[in-house]
DNA sequence: TAGATTGTTAATCGATTAACAATC
DNA sequence: TAGATTGTTAATCGATTAACAATC
């Protein structure tokens, strides 16, 4: 693997193509070429040799890729392969819903801890796991390893609990809340903006309603 | 208006202009220049006037923007003020999760429907509304304005009811399986790909540690 | 070998940033 | 009026697409 930085571009649309892949497998297609491959994708052959050839030559001129194995370098590369452990702060509605989501152990993330502030939830079982109370989050970390915290609280929050997470040195956090966190610690933000989606879901129609006004 | 074809790149960044506006509203700010704006946002300031200026001239020489206005003006742009009506696909954990969100209704979705096949949640009450069963959406969908369907379901039928969604004239689609959808109609889809999204974290997190055990 | 298809370089396109005249 | 800051044009940067020699 060379050493250039590779663009966020690049980096997502890796998951998209292990899920095409993955497909691909699933009916039996053994090997595949860029170009039948952007067909189905909707993108240009180029791009995907581009993107592919990031991180190394995984193709065959005359004969192009092995599925399965381009499969498994993908995943290697995302590190499927590695297991990531995960805890949910807020078991409310989207905590309880992450942590019934099956996918997420496939690709290598376990959840090993929910924690609640709420009398009401703590102490229920969720997949498994306990919930446990928010003040038993400093011990946990000690005392487990916890690479990624889900953070699902509500919006009031969830600053000082992105900030206590940074503190406990949890290296990665995946933000539920609208808002950006900036947090002083070292640790890798990455956001779902559940209504910020929305609102471009809402623009789009409104711009297609208006357009067809027009005609 | 101009009418110039708005890039995809500068629509995804409206709700977060919005959501600092909004900050900077319950902060008391009246006015602010796209040089501060830019520092509490971290991108620079010709492209916030860039981006604005897609939609018209809200700011003032020698002054800046006036934050109220220009809050209402990208208000506006997204169709806040319109009402989208909405109905949620499938009543598990997430379906449960998006009912609950209370930030959809103030930025102009409202919930009017929600539809499962499991009969254990059929005729359950969430958030006042009673879960009808997906046998009775096109009948549902005859006598109600349904502007989005929100997909909730699980991968295996996400397909055929995407389908079903586009065949019965729903024109919004937000979709949170892990899938591309395909469907022949002339349906706006915005995607909310879950595991896509802590794939790129985990690579980040990969990527951190490497760097570091380089080091 | 001939055909197919990659890996990779070059060209194009679009998005971001810089610069500055217009103007409040 | 002088200072500040926009709106907008020009320059730069990066990402996508095209082209083609390398090679299976």
């Amino acid at each position: 693997m060379n050493s250039k930085k590779i663009s966020i571009a690049v980096i997502k649309r890796l998951p998209r193509y292990h899920r095409y892949l993955n497909d691909l497998l699933e009916i039996g297609i053994k090997r595949i070429s860029s170009k039948e491959l952007s067909i189905r994708m909707g993108i240009t052959a180029s791009q995907i040799r581009q993107d592919l050839n990031c991180f190394g030559g995984f193709g065959q001129q005359g004969y192009g890729y092995n599925v399965e194995s381009l499969y498994n370098e993908i995943g290697n590369i995302m590190g499927i392969n590695k297991t990531f452990y995960a805890i949910i702060i807020g078991a409310g509605n989207m905590g309880q819903a992450l942590a019934n989501y099956v996918n997420f152990e496939k690709r290598g993330f376990k959840i090993i801890g929910i924690f609640d502030s709420n009398p009401d939830i703590i102490g229920k079982t969720i997949k498994n796991i306990e919930v446990l109370d928010i003040e038993k989050l400093d011990e946990f970390v000690s005392n487990n390893t916890v690479d990624i915290a889900m953070l699902c609280v509500p919006y009031e929050v969830t600053a000082s609990i992105a900030d206590k997470v940074g503190r406990l040195g949890i290296k990665g956090l995946w933000n539920f809340s609208p808002m950006d966190l900036k947090i002083p610690y070292d640790v890798i933000v990455e956001n779902v903006h559940l209504s910020d989606s929305l609102m471009v879901l809402g623009y789009k129609l409104n711009e297609k309603f208006n357009r067809e006004k027009k005609n």
